[in-house]
DNA sequence: CCATAGGGGTAGGGTTCC
DNA sequence: TGGAACCCTACCCCTATG
């Protein structure tokens, strides 16, 4: 009903295109946070960006025939089993193709901590920055926590104490008294 | 690598929902040893149930009801439906799912149907029967499909319009003229 | 270490708007 | 009718908690 359209200008479709090219295709959400491109694509979601790649794809991969009263026929390709060097990459008519595709990105894991509550990172923060003398206790880092904000329930107190003790047990944190 | 999807069958989602109902949800490393569904679920790890319980409760819970619906489509099942007179192959071995194809569904609109129909399926099966030599156009396919019985009203025409786009543009299908 | 719960991300099928 | 934008679901990985 109320669905509007928002058509991808040339801006979005050069950042997306330059994007593919950087971090390579399927790092949607990557690209959409290298603010090289991101300022381009705040109103772009990586689902957007991965479904506009597709159209570019389909569009660009058609042949451009002008015949359009002809009925096209189709016909089955033999199973691709083999993924050889079949990169399907029917990028859109990109220029500079010196270099490859490759080594997009190292890492096809990098979920760095943003939107979730991270304890782990938080705890070291606060441990990192209020690194005086010879350790905090607790209420240190409560204290430490809620001046950034974050969010500190009953919850938090009951997930951190426990949390803690994990660290510890685990060596990654050292009780010095 | 290894990474290929691995789409669910009936059969597992059938052992899967047993199962549940049998041990309760959350119980999957229980239903996984289960000699009663393990037969069924072989390639699958206790991580895999959960996630796949998880889909099937989005798509049938939450219908505008408040109301967190567990178990989806449960239809009580008092005995042990005990299928396992099929368990004929135990290793993970890849199934062609050509042959079935959607059931006859009277709706015109099924948005909330659970099994999307599968027009890959039915294409490379028509298109497979129906072996030209020089291809197959469009509307040899439809006829294929009506004699099928398969519903294919005004909504099937232009589903399989963009279909057959796609799977030229994947190098799926190859476009003869 | 093993198990479950939940978040997050991509791919693909299918639909709606122009 | 075809293309483009969009939505929904499947599937899998990762982290956190017990």
């Amino acid at each position: 009903m109320g669905n509007q359209k928002q058509k991808w200008t040339q801006d979005e479709e050069d950042a997306l295109i330059a994007g593919v090219e950087k971090h390579g295709p399927g790092k949607w959400k990557n690209i959409l946070k290298d603010p090289q491109f991101a300022p381009f694509l705040t109103s772009r979601s990586n689902i957007d960006l991965k479904d506009k790649w597709r159209n570019l794809s389909v569009s660009n991969g058609a042949q451009g025939s002008k015949e359009k009263s002809r009925v096209p026929k189709l016909k089955a390709l033999p199973a691709p089993p083999a993924p050889t060097a079949t990169p399907q990459n029917a990028a859109p008519a990109l220029q500079n193709a010196a270099s490859d595709v490759t080594p997009p990105d190292a890492s096809q894991n990098d979920q760095d901590a943003k939107n979730p509550p991270r304890y782990n990172a938080m705890i070291f923060e606060a441990l990192s920055a209020l690194k005086d003398s010879n350790g905090s206790d607790m209420n240190a880092i409560i204290k430490f926590m809620e001046q950034k904000n974050l969010q500190v329930n009953q919850n938090f107190r009951r997930a951190l104490s426990t949390k803690l003790r994990r660290l510890v047990s685990q060596g990654k944190l050292e009780k010095v008294i």
